[in-house]
DNA sequence: GCCCGGCTCATACCAAAGTCGGAATGTGGC
DNA sequence: GCCACATTCCGACTTTGGTATGAGCCGGGC
């Protein structure tokens, strides 16, 4: 039986966690806290084998309350941040604070069952979206001073992969959302009609596998064409 | 349907590799090589989705093969290493070479051919134990190694000047903007309302001069906080 | 006590973004 | 020539984003 203790300042979000796990016959909710300053008592009276934890709490938030429990002599519990966006480097941070995994909210229940599980058995246990964040946190590219090619920032060989899929125009489009201008701004400086920039903007998302204009902006930008 | 293309200097590993793939009904073998000589060329030729690098092999490596793949200026193959040993830290040297991913061979057959899926979709792939020393090499020291300097962008400080004007909960709204979400989403995760949400994107944009969301994911950028 | 600033929420309204279907053009293959 | 396919363009419609205004709650400073 696999202990399991929650941590997450959102009472809602601890129910359906613990639900999500009682979907599971080889784990058990052994206890639950709001928020980190808590979490090291509950430990020691709950013994779990691993700790589900939020980073963003409000007193003492996940990256404390994991160092905290790390500095204490036993190795366990394991401890797997889980959290909903990836844009601070948390991941970084989690890491190096001593957790074992680094989760995304919206992983599938199934996959964090699964994540409980490893983490569980001491394996290193990491999202995509995370695992793709520490790659790019240790590959720097180093300045490449002999190609006429400009800066490549990390992730910028995918980033210009995916561009190359679009058409010139398209391009000429994505380049332009991607300085933060309106589809009518974009009309008027491209020579086109609204309903043209939003066929394309429409086009590019399409092809980019993107929900909206913002990621073209990020695209774009990973792809240093800016 | 998945073009697959086997770089190993054994025979027997690339027809075991073969047999194995071939139980996968989406992908096919399109190609082989002994050595990494011999990659650009048939890469070339093939045009695989994903290449399966072995590391050691007798002229040119699978690390200056893969560097001499990444150099080309499409972004695919996708390249996962794999290989038996992880006892010398190719991980890292792998990853900064430009490889997708990093395989054990001993890693059981349908983790294998769930890894090279992920790895074709452009989603990094790690076995456990070349994820383990992955967060070995961050954990210890970060600062210390490689970059002295981390690319101060152009505007960086101004960007994160800026930024700094920000109530807590606006920068949080913000970073999420900058993730391409949506205000809805960004109320899931943040756990408030899609008008509070409005409300604090509004402020971000009067306090810090902007026009739309896009350009709060640019200044976010600009700011390194991705 | 009081006020103030930050955070929260609501309603309504207008502007912008994005979807859908359709159509003209151009290019390469048969 | 003809077809298939991609690119470019357009307009009508729906969804999302952003503004405006007002309000309630809390914690800190005076």
């Amino acid at each position: 039986m696999i202990r399991v203790l929650l941590v997450d300042d959102d009472a809602l979000v601890r129910a359906g966690l613990r639900m999500m796990l009682a979907s599971a016959s080889d784990m058990e909710v052994v206890g639950e806290a709001a928020d980190g300053g808590e979490v090291v008592d509950l430990v020691e009276r709950c013994d779990p084998d691993v700790v589900l934890m939020d980073i963003r709490m409000p007193s003492v938030d996940g990256l404390e309350a994991t160092r905290l429990l790390r500095a204490r002599p036993r190795g366990r519990p394991e401890i797997l941040m889980l959290t909903t966006f990836t844009t601070d480097n948390y991941v970084l941070r989690a890491l190096q604070a001593g957790a074992a995994g680094f989760l995304l909210k919206h992983t599938r229940p199934e996959l964090i069952i699964d994540a409980v599980r490893r983490g569980a058995a001491g394996e290193p246990v990491m999202s995509p979206e995370a695992l793709r964040q520490l790659i790019e946190a240790v590959t720097p590219r180093p300045a490449a001073q002999d190609a006429p090619a400009p800066p490549p920032a990390p992730g910028a060989d995918d980033a210009r992969r995916r561009l190359a899929l679009l058409g010139a125009r398209e391009r000429e489009v994505a380049l332009a959302v991607a300085e933060g201008r309106t589809n009518a701004e974009i009309a008027a400086g491209l020579h086109m009609s609204v309903p043209t920039v939003k066929s394309h903007v429409s086009h590019i998302l399409t092809k980019l596998e993107l929900n909206n204009r913002v990621q073209i902006a990020l695209l774009v930008y990973r792809a240093g064409s800016v």
